[in-house]
RNA sequence: GUGGUUGUAGCUCAGUUGGUUAGAGCGUCGGAUUGUGGUUCCGAAGGUCGCCGGUUCGAGACCGGUCUUUCACCCCA
């Protein structure tokens, strides 16, 4: 063996095993976006870089791939800035072009740009890959599947309420036990409001949104490590200390927030979501989690996040509302939300927690033996004839020996073999072989679509 | 981007304080069985020990770099 060929860091090739309970996810997925009345749509592996920078904050452009221009692009490149070793401007000469780190910012470039042809509100989902220069960790890959469903246009909390009901809905088929957190970014810029601090709302966000992992004093020093004043640290003991059910912690809420404007009309967004949804009957559980503020800094209304119960592997789902997503390529007052379905997180967890149903395979159901030219033909018309009634079939493509093409069956897991050969030929039949029990009898086609189909 | 971890056959892994020709199980291929798989038996193929450099009479083992794996931080699906 000379070189061993590989793959970039961060991805991963499929088996077919694999791709058949990949597609199985998709599929469920894809099937309830459908069921509330989504279209699809695709845009390209990569955008224009002014698509995509100046999006995400200043990590996700570190996270972004570039791609190098075409032809001889350091001619057009600065050598003052090359041999100053000034990456980032350099950058910006020899690459124009980015692949996407998400499926929202091309989607609000998409409506943009498409706004004459768009009936609103708009209902999309797309699901295809994006790509993040991260680190490797647990869950976390370079190239990875989301799955997006969002709605523009419509400023109506029924939109919020759809979508979790799709998480619950997807997550109830998939079999997967999670928890879907809620939150609202304008409870969040009150609450930086009240403590004096309305233009940290980042720092705060990221800070008290490690709550849960790192503690609240911990919390507190990072807080104070940011820049914030003792008061403000202070005055946000009471919020980072709220307890109790959804509705207890509103009212506490409501009153803390009174004097903020935004703050206030947070908490009614939330009421009023959860007042709809505790009408649905939901089977999952949508907790109000105020420490929940990561994610990207366009949301400007709810938040949500869904956590997998049974196993530790971050957020699998993510979303929220974002106000002026469109704003930014020139189209003002078109309001979206929306919600991503980590693809490869989904698959990580049912692969660990044995979720898939048993009927999950595509596999070939049966196989023709092949014993030379004559016999072919005369088994490739009863193939024809079988896919035709929808039984999954092959014939081998070479003839050889018996024992290989009973282990090639085998091991494909293909549950019947038929074999045909000068005798079955002569008498219009076949001998059709059960590869679990070993059973062997000889039938005719009927006969072996009703075996096959039972 | 910062810090730790990992790398030996297709896969999972042994390999002693540095010492001749680097092993096992599984898998693959062939045969026992030229119209019968899973079990069994026999046999074979398959390695620049991640890569580059260094120390040494001698390196799979030690040192440095690099890539890869994996984990944490930042950040995030």
């Amino acid at each position: 063996m000379a070189q061993k060929p590989s793959i970039p860091k961060g991805t991963r090739d499929f088996s077919p095993a694999e791709m058949v309970r990949r597609n199985y996810i998709f599929d469920t997925i894809k099937g309830v976006f459908q069921l509330y009345g989504f279209m699809p749509i695709e845009t390209p592996a990569m955008e224009n870089l002014d698509t995509l920078l100046g999006k995400y904050g200043e990590e996700g452009d570190k996270l972004l791939f570039k791609i190098l221009n075409s032809g001889d692009f350091l001619s057009k490149a600065d050598n003052a800035l090359l041999n100053a070793g000034d990456s980032i401007k350099v950058t910006n000469q020899i690459s124009e072009k980015g692949l996407r780190y998400d499926l929202t910012v091309p989607f609000a470039r998409f409506v943009v740009q498409h706004q004459n042809e768009i009936t609103f509100p708009f209902k999309r989902y797309q699901i295809q890959p994006v790509w993040r220069a991260d680190r490797p960790q647990k869950g976390r890959y370079r190239e990875f599947f989301q799955c997006d469903v969002d709605v523009v246009g419509s400023d109506s909390l029924l939109n919020e309420v759809e979508l979790i009901q799709i998480v619950d809905e997807v997550y109830r088929q998939l079999n997967i036990g999670v928890v879907i957190k809620l939150n609202n970014r304008k409870v969040l810029a009150g609450i930086a409001e009240i403590i004096g601090e309305a233009d940290r709302i980042v720092d705060i966000t990221v800070a008290i949104d490690k709550l849960e992992k790192i503690g609240v004093d911990k919390v507190n020093a990072e807080l104070s490590e940011r820049g914030l004043s003792a008061a403000a640290i202070e005055r946000l003991q009471p919020i980072l200390a709220l307890s109790g059910n959804n509705t207890e912690k509103l009212a506490a809420l409501s009153a803390l927030l009174k004097s903020s404007e935004v703050g206030t009309k947070g908490v009614e967004e939330l009421l009023t979501v959860l007042r709809i949804t505790d009408g649905l009957n939901l089977s999952t559980q949508v907790e109000l989690d105020l420490t929940l503020a990561r994610g990207l800094n366009y949301y400007t209304g709810a938040i949500f996040e869904v956590k997998a119960l049974d196993v530790e592997i971050g957020s699998i789902t993510g979303g929220g509302r974002y106000d002026d997503l469109t704003g930014i390529f020139g189209m003002k007052g078109v309001s979206g939300v929306g919600i991503s379905f980590g693809a490869d997180r989904i698959f990580d967890v049912m692969n660990q927690l044995e979720l898939y149903p048993v009927d999950v395979t595509a596999a070939t159901q049966l196989l023709f033996v092949n014993f030379g030219d004559t016999e072919v033909a005369h088994c490739l018309k009863l193939v024809s004839n079988l896919r035709q009634k929808g039984i999954r079939t092959e014939i081998y493509p070479d003839p050889a020996k018996m024992k290989k093409q009973m282990a090639y069956a085998d091991k494909k897991g293909i549950g019947f073999v038929a074999m045909v050969g000068e005798d079955e030929m002569s008498k219009g039949l076949i001998t059709l072989k059960n590869m679990q029990t070993g059973e062997q009898t000889t039938l005719n086609l009927e006969g072996v679509v009703n075996a096959l189909k039972a």
